[in-house]
Order: C-alpha cells, then sequence, then structure tokens
RNA sequence: GGGUGGGUACCAAAGCGGUCAACUGGAUCAGACUGUAAAUCUGAUGCCUUCGGGCUUCGGGGGUUCGAAUCCCUCCCCACCCA
C-alpha cells in the first residue's frame, strides 16, 4: 500500500502537496508539527491544538522514556490515550538529545548512554531501544536513532557521525516489528560529498520517508538550503521528507520550495511563552494568491522587506496602551478577544493566561501558514 | 515625655574608614530563542564620554581624616517598646 501520494506539484519550485496516510488518519502535505516533547504542547491542550488546525504533533522517545516511563505509558494503552491526542504523532528518538544534551552523553557504537538530567541515573538509548519505546508509545511515525552533530564539525567526525547513523538506521529498521510508519534521517553537516552520500545510503536501506537531521545548529541559513538543494533531489519523489526543527516561517518556505513536505520546530510554542508573537505582515485577502507570490517569486519580492510577517515582541513598553488586537487579521482566541495592552499585562504580571494565548495565536499562525502554502500549491 | 533600632540608587536590602557609582533580589528596559533540561537565558538600569576616563551620589547641615556611605556633633524623619 502507498502511503503517501503526491497530488499536486508546483511548476515554478519544487514544492509539492500531498497525502500522507498514518495509523491515525490522512494528512495534508506540507504540514507543520507542534512540539509535544512530553506529552503536551505547553500550556494548551490537545483540543486547541486541533482547534488551531494542527493535523500532528510532535514527541519526544528520550523524555517521554525517563518521565513517565513506558509502565505508565502502556497502563494508558499507548500515548494518543495518555494524553487525549487521536490525531497522528511522530515521535523524535532522542536524536536531538544527543546534540542538546551533549554534555551529559556518551556516544558508544551500541548507543546513546544519558545521565540523566533529572535524577543523574543512567540510560543507554540503542537504536533497537529507540524504536521499541516509540512502537510503545504507539507513535504513528518514528524515526531512527541519529547523532545530530554540532555546527562546525570537522569533516573527519562529520563523517565518523555519519557512518555511525548508518549503522543505527540499519539497526533501527531491523528492529521495527509493527506497520507504523518509520523515518531515515540523513546526516553530513555541511559536507556534500558527505551529504549525498549519506542520502544515497539510506535510500538504499529504504524508509518511510526521509528526514534531513543536523540543520538549524548554527549554521548560516543559506548553508542550509544548500544542503537542501543537494539532499532532496536525491530522495524518492514518492516518499515524505521531514526537514526536522525548521524553523522560521521563511524559513518553511524556502524548504517547501525545495521539496520538503513536513516540518517541526519549538519557535512557535517557545517563543510564545517568551512574549514573541507572531503577525502577519500585509493583507490576507487574497491568503491564496499572496501564498503563491511567496512560493514563486522568493521572499526578496514580498512586503517588509522579504519578511510577510513581523516578530512582535509583546513584552515592549511601547504596547502598554495599545488597544488594538495583535494581529487584527488573526482569528484566534486572544486576536478575537484580547488587546496588545491587555496581552503585555498578563505578561508582565506574570499571569499563566498570556502563555496559553500567546502559545494559541503562534501556533495558529503556523498552521495558517501552512494552510496558505498548501493553497499556494 | 523616656528608651531602642533605623534612614543607602525606582523598590527592598548589603556595605560600617581606602580595592564603592556601591553586593544581592525585585521592578523596569532591550535582546536571544530552530528534531524543547527553556513560563528560559543574556545584557542594561546616577550623569557625561572622543569608551581611556570624567563628574555628582548613600536623610539635611557641620566636623575629624591624606581619604567618609562607613567615625564625631547637630537637626529632621521613620519603626517598635515603656509612660
Amino acid at each position: 500500500m502507498q502511503k503517501f501520494k503526491v497530488i499536486k506539484t508546483d511548476k515554478k519550485s519544487k514544492a509539492r502537496r500531498g497525502i500522507l496516510q498514518t495509523a491515525h488518519g490522512k494528512i495534508q502535505t506540507p504540514f507543520f508539527m507542534p512540539i509535544a516533547t512530553s506529552g503536551a504542547v505547553k500550556t494548551v491542550t490537545p483540543e486547541e491544538v486541533k482547534k488551531c488546525g494542527a493535523q500532528i504533533i510532535l514527541s519526544n522517545t528520550y523524555h517521554l522514556m525517563l518521565r513517565p516511563g513506558m509502565p505508565v505509558i502502556k497502563k494508558a494503552g499507548g500515548l494518543h490515550k495518555f494524553m487525549n491526542w487521536s490525531g497522528p504523532i511522530l515521535t523524535d528518538s532522542g536524536g536531538y538529545q544527543v546534540f542538546s544534551l551533549s554534555k551529559i552523553r556518551k556516544i558508544k557504537n551500541s548507543g546513546v548512554e544519558f545521565q540523566s538530567h533529572l535524577d543523574g541515573s543512567k540510560h543507554l538509548l540503542t537504536p533497537e531501544k529507540a524504536i521499541k519505546i516509540q512502537e510503545t508509545l504507539g507513535s504513528d511515525i518514528m524515526m531512527v536513532l541519529d547523532e545530530c552533530p554540532k555546527y562546525p564539525v570537522s569533516k573527519s567526525y562529520a563523517r565518523k557521525s555519519m557512518e555511525l547513523t548508518t549503522t543505527w538506521a540499519i539497526r533501527s529498521k531491523r528492529a521495527h516489528s509493527n506497520k507504523n510508519l518509520l523515518f531515515g534521517i540523513t546526516q553530513g553537516s555541511t559536507y556534500k560529498d558527505l551529504r549525498i552520500q549519506h542520502v544515497r545510503e539510506l535510500v538504499k536501506i529504504g524508509f518511510d520517508g526521509y528526514a534531513v537531521g543536523g540543520l538549524a545548529v548554527g549554521e548560516p541559513v543559506q548553508k542550509m538550503y544548500q544542503v537542501l538543494d543537494w539532499v532532496v533531489p536525491e530522495l524518492p519523489e514518492n516518499k515524505p521528507r521531514y526537514l526536522m526543527g525548521v524553523g522560521k516561517p521563511e524559513q518553511i518556505i524556502e524548504a517547501v520550495k525545495r521539496g520538503v513536505d513536513m516540518f517541526d520546530c519549538v519557535i512557535p510554542t517557545r517563543n510564545a511563552r517568551h512574549g514573541t508573537l507572531y503577525v502577519w505582515g500585509n493583507k490576507l485577502g487574497g491568503a491564496r494568491a499572496f501564498a503563491r507570490a511567496w512560493l514563486k517569486q522568493g521572499l526578496q519580492s514580498t512586503p517588509l522587506g522579504g519578511k510577510f510577517y513581523q516578530e512582535l515582541r509583546i513584552k515592549q513598553s511601547k504596547y502598554r496602551l495599545d488597544i488594538k488586537p495583535v494581529d487584527p487579521q488573526c482569528n484566534c482566541e486572544l486576536c478575537q478577544n484580547y488587546s496588545r495592552s491587555y496581552l503585555r499585562h498578563l505578561f508582565m504580571t506574570n499571569e499563566p493566561l498570556a502563555l496559553r494565548l500567546a502559545t494559541l495565536h503562534n501556533v495558529n499562525f503556523y498552521l495558517r501558514l501552512m494552510e496558505l502554502i498548501r493553497k499556494g500549491i
């Protein structure tokens, strides 16, 4: 059975629309996954996330392994039931924690040994174990365990790391025992020959989809786009492509134009909690035409100096007396009912409501963005 | 009326002869955030600056000293206790 189908391709770019079939339903691509690392999109409920238009969310193997632990998940009947999210869930393998928690982990051939940031206990996460945990979670899209190296890395290290990731990919695939999707993750840092070599290796192993990993870890954005230009053409047309951890709105568009179908990022949720709100920078009236323009003309020709949106830092004092909504064009709970002045007040007084409203707004923005992108293709 | 303890930057609060424009919180201001150890983190917060430094501050006034937020005198104010 074909689980991914491209239904439309853009004429002027490599952008494409598609449908990805998962155990918990179909997803329109390109899509964005709000992040629920520990089984919750911070500060909001799954019902609210769904209402924002989320088709799928992302969760994390490493964090759920430590807390609540698999016995709890098993007792609940899987992560979907545990957190009351009935849509698809993609789970990251813990590979990103190799990067983000680099101070408390050791890489071995067998896997990654983490020293828990919670209680100091040691946990060896092997490729097999990562798959097993993800199967226990009931993940619809599982990711192979990989090593996400920092930027910059020496070529020799990048090669070594990449080779390890390949052997882990093979072991992951071998351990994969249910019908849910398993994605490979391509690495190779910013080295062209490594990137190309690695995609080819992974395609040869064969996965349900392919992720481009190891990006947005500090490299210049142009390099990130360049890596996509090397890697995506090597990927099969009939498999979904996932750019892990990206990104800012314009980066998502640039990646879609390069043929990427899937995204996730903490930016909308984390920045919301930190008081940065995403606001459309131009009329959304002719949304479809507008989106099409972004895709075809590129961002240089769009308004606001290449940006079609603004980052509104609501804590700035200039919003103290601003009684306008955060974004008059937005239909979220925040913008429909509350002023900038009030939201700023909620932030300044540390009211938890601030985080919730801001999160709903940003998630709404990102999902709306994806909707426009899909319409534009 | 008597006694005791105090008055330090926007607030709170350290400092008790030089290394003090003054620890530390808070508040405020600005910035960062990319497969979430993040409702977090970084920086700024007397005035001026050619960024070397310069100038005016620790309730008011006076004094001691080479030198005072720090010691002495005096005045003002505050808190608590006793009458």
